[in-house]
Formats: C-alpha cells, sequence, structure tokens
DNA sequence: CCGACAACCTGTGAGC
DNA sequence: TGCTCACAGGTTGTCG
C-alpha cells in the first residue's frame, strides 16, 4: 500500500505517541520479513528512547538514543505493511509480526500480511546504511530539480515511468503516483527518458511535487488515528486521475484511460492527454 | 553502466 | 461453494 504520501502520514500520525517512550523491549513474533529482523535487535534497543522519527523515501527512520547505542532503528512497510500503537497487552492478529513495547504500557505494533516490509538496525546516522546510502533526490526536497531530473536522465532508454520509480534516482515514486504523476504532467508514460526535453522535466518536477503534496494533505486529513486496539491505519483512498481506471473517461477529455504493462507493473494514462 | 526478469510472501477477486 | 489463476501499492539480486 504505502508509497511515499502514505509513509509520510503514517511518520506525522506516529510521531507524538513514539517521541521521547522509553523503549523496554522488542517482542518479535515472525522474524522472517524481507530481509531477517537482526537477533540482537531487542538488546540494542532495550533501555533507548525515541529521539525522532525521521523518513528517506518509503523509509521510516526511528532516531534511538540513551540506550546500549546511538542508532537508527529503520522501518520499511513493503507492499502491505502498517503501523499502530496499541496497548501493549492487545492480543496480536495473525499478521502482526513486531511489537516495539514501550514504558508507558503501549507498543508501536507492526502488521505486514505479504512480509515485504523490513526492520533494520543501523549504527549512528540511519541514512548511512546500504539501503538507504544510494537513494536518489527527496521529491519534496530542493534537491529535485529539472536541472537534475535532465542529467540524471540523459542516455536512458528505459521509459520515464520506469525511470521515476527508480528510487535511486528520485525516491518515494511507487506505481500510482508515477502514474498520476505523468498524466498531471500530461506526459507519455512509455517516452524514453532520455529523450525527454528540459521543458517537459521542469512540468515533471512540478507535477511529482503537486501530485505528492496533494496526497498527504488528503492523507492527513482523512486518515484514521494511529492509536487503538484494531483495524490498520486506512490508508486514504485517493481520487485518482487515472490509476486503476482502465477504459473510464478521462477527467480532461472524456475518452477512455488505458491500460498497458511496463516492467511487468500496470500503467494507465490517456492517450490523447499525454504524450 | 543499463535493462529485463525472477524472487520474496499472502490476500483477494474474477471466472469457471 | 470451492477451485485455480492473475494480480496487488516494493525492492533486490542475477544475468546478459
Amino acid at each position: 500500500m504505502p508509497e511515499l504520501p502514505e509513509v509520510e502520514t503514517t511518520r506525522r500520525g506516529l510521531a507524538p505517541h513514539v517521541i521521547g517512550r522509553r523503549i523496554v523491549s522488542l517482542k518479535v513474533r515472525q522474524p522472517a520479513l524481507r530481509w531477517p529482523v537482526p537477533q540482537d535487535l531487542g538488546h540494542r534497543l532495550a533501555g533507548g528512547m525515541v529521539a525522532g522519527i525521521g523518513r528517506r523515501g518509503k523509509y521510516l527512520l526511528l532516531e534511538v538514543e540513551g540506550g546500549p547505542t546511538r542508532g537508527c532503528l529503520i522501518l520499511h512497510l513493503g507492499m502491505s505493511g502498517s503501523l499502530r500503537v496499541v496497548e501493549a497487552d492487545t492480543p496480536p492478529g495473525p499478521h502482526d509480526h513486531v511489537d516495539l513495547v514501550f514504558g508507558d504500557g503501549r507498543a508501536l505494533r507492526l502488521r505486514d500480511p505479504r512480509r515485504f516490509g523490513a526492520l533494520l538496525w543501523q549504527a549512528g546516522d540511519g541514512e548511512r546504511h546500504p539501503l538507504l546510502a544510494h537513494l536518489g533526490a527527496e521529491p519534496l526536497s530542493d534537491a529535485f530539480t529539472a536541472d537534475y531530473l535532465y542529467q540524471r536522465t540523459r542516455g536512458r532508454s528505459a521509459s520515464i515511468k520506469q525511470v521515476l520509480m527508480d528510487a535511486n534516482l528520485v525516491t518515494g515514486m511507487g506505481n500510482i503516483y508515477a502514474n498520476e504523476a505523468l498524466f498531471e504532467a500530461g506526459i507519455d508514460p512509455r517516452h524514453p527518458a532520455g529523450r525527454l526535453a528540459m521543458a517537459r522535466c521542469t512540468r515533471l518536477v512540478a507535477a511529482i511535487r503537486c501530485t505528492l503534496e496533494r496526497a498527504i494533505e488528503a492523507g492527513g486529513s482523512s486518515l484514521r488515528d494511529f492509536v487503538g486496539p484494531d483495524g490498520s491505519p486506512g490508508y486514504f483512498q485517493q481520487q485518482y486521475a487515472v490509476y486503476g481506471r482502465a477504459g473510464a473517461p478521462c477527467r480532461h477529455c472524456g475518452r477512455a484511460i488505458r491500460q498497458i504493462r511496463q516492467a511487468n507493473r500496470s500503467t494507465f494514462f490517456c492517450a490523447t492527454c499525454q504524450r
């Protein structure tokens, strides 16, 4: 489920409930996530305190201080992960794999049916972790400019849609928002990335920003509380322009939205509005 | 360096 | 109702 807007909404929703909390223990019911949960993770965390919660791309970064090691608990939600704050004695559901138990009797609970998510540790600065070290620009930061996009796409023959989903170029764009941003920019998803003119890079960068910011805003206002015994945080139902709308009329021109496959992922676009 | 593709897992909905 | 199949919002690793 989670692309950048959902992860950012999760970060903001959790912040007031985890920052400043003392960590008592880590309960791992299922260590087999995308990578095994490190065996010694509980020892590293116990006694520490959550000093902050950040985000890099789709990774959540819990900064931990005051324990045995100063470092960062790295969380990725994969395709199906979600986080909630529950009373620590709330009985876990079938896919509630990990609890980070706090001193106040609550716990941060990770649910992830498909187990594509991850829970990792990096001593010191979390962004030094090998999985994060080579990530591309944050799309909402000043580093993500038309010039950056233009330079980094030169020589790439792959389609612009595939390249937008390359986290080492720009982080956080998943299948949904790659589709949506390309529609917003009026660019054909099949267009070779390396042949995008500068003017189109400018439009695309603006469209990406706008699409993501709107989604974060929608998430912030419609997301249910992160604190409670059951249910998932209920990711917001966006009003998508193209994603999942094959055959439905384009909201601009009224012609049918097309669906194709690119790199084994579904692509949705309007062949009239996107060139 | 680049790109195509398989792999990791479970749930769900369509079609028979 | 129950079976099988395709597909799902992510990312890495391998191979050519």
